[in-house]
DNA sequence: GTAAACCTGGCA
DNA sequence: TGCCAGGTTTAC
């Protein structure tokens, strides 16, 4: 599920709420999701105060006053929805809640995934493991430009929707929002990173920015059930240009919109708009 | 490069 | 019943 923009909405719900407040108890009702969670992640975490919130990639970060923080990742169906806790006495947890950290204003947040493709642990984050190989922030012009992704393209074979997928590459996108970035940049998913001009990779990351950007504004893409950390839906499912359109007109020149396999993910592409 | 693995749910 | 799904990692 969540990408960039659903985590950056995840953590703007819940930014408010945590802020401030101390980690009260850990419940892990099911520890083994991606990876195993740590035996002492509970303890890890209980009597914290949370002194802000930040997101890498497709991670999202509660910074401890400790200077490490709780990291999360959603996987393809993570949640976390913030509750108030003990609201009915004997409310039986979801079938899905594997872990709930209680905050000490008796409300909770609680980590929902049926895939179980998510991970969490404490870790610090200059140092974190999981964050050595994750290529520049999108947003970062300084670094993720088209003279960074024309130097990539000197030396790999690799198609540009390929190339964008790669997180260490580039942080946060996924399938969704690089079906959309290619159609603003008007590519094909298949053509060759290496083929194209400076100027063609300069129109890349600017349309990265562009289309990340009104996601965050529209609080991201509910395709089946994605909400944000207190239950809301997003709405950018609706400007999708091509993403999950096969068949369907496109909007700008009314074609039919083509889906093909590319990495052996499904691609959404305009044939007229797109080359 | 591509396929399959991890896991569950939804849909045709 | 079979196929597909927002991700990541591992193996041919």
């Amino acid at each position: 599920m969540p990408e960039l923009p659903e985590v950056e909405t995840i953590r703007r719900s819940l930014h408010p709420l945590v802020v401030g407040r101390r980690v009260a108890a850990v419940e892990v009702r099911r520890g083994d999701l991606r990876r195993p969670l740590d035996e002492g992640f509970p303890r890890q975490l209980v009597g914290r105060l949370v002194l802000s919130t930040a997101r890498r990639a497709k991670y999202l970060l509660f910074e401890l006053e400790n200077g490490r923080s709780w990291i999360v990742h959603f996987g393809m169906s993570g949640r976390l929805l913030h509750r108030r806790a003990n609201t009915r006495v004997g409310e039986a947890a979801g079938k899905h809640d594997h872990v709930v950290v209680g905050l000490d204003d008796n409300t909770e947040l609680v980590f929902r995934d049926p895939r179980r493709f998510g991970l969490m642990l404490v870790d610090d984050a200059r140092s974190c493991p999981l964050f050595a190989g994750i290529g520049p922030e999108p947003f970062d012009r300084g670094t993720f430009n088209g003279a960074y992704l024309k130097g990539l393209g000197r030396r790999t074979r690799r198609s540009i929707k390929d190339v964008l997928m790669d997180q260490r590459v580039v942080a946060g996108l996924g399938n969704i929002y690089v079906n959309e970035i290619l159609f603003a940049c008007r590519l094909r998913p298949r053509r060759r990173l290496a083929g194209l001009t400076r100027s063609q990779c300069d129109q890349v990351t600017e349309a990265c920015r562009s289309v990340l950007r009104e996601a965050i504004e529209h609080k991201g893409s509910s395709i089946s059930d994605f909400l944000d950390g207190i239950g809301r839906r997003g709405g950018y499912q609706f400007k999708h240009e091509v993403y999950d359109r096969a068949g369907d007109a496109c909007r700008r020149c009314g074609t039919s919109i083509k889906s093909v396999l590319v990495g052996g993910r499904s691609s959404f592409y305009c044939p007229v708009c797109q080359r």
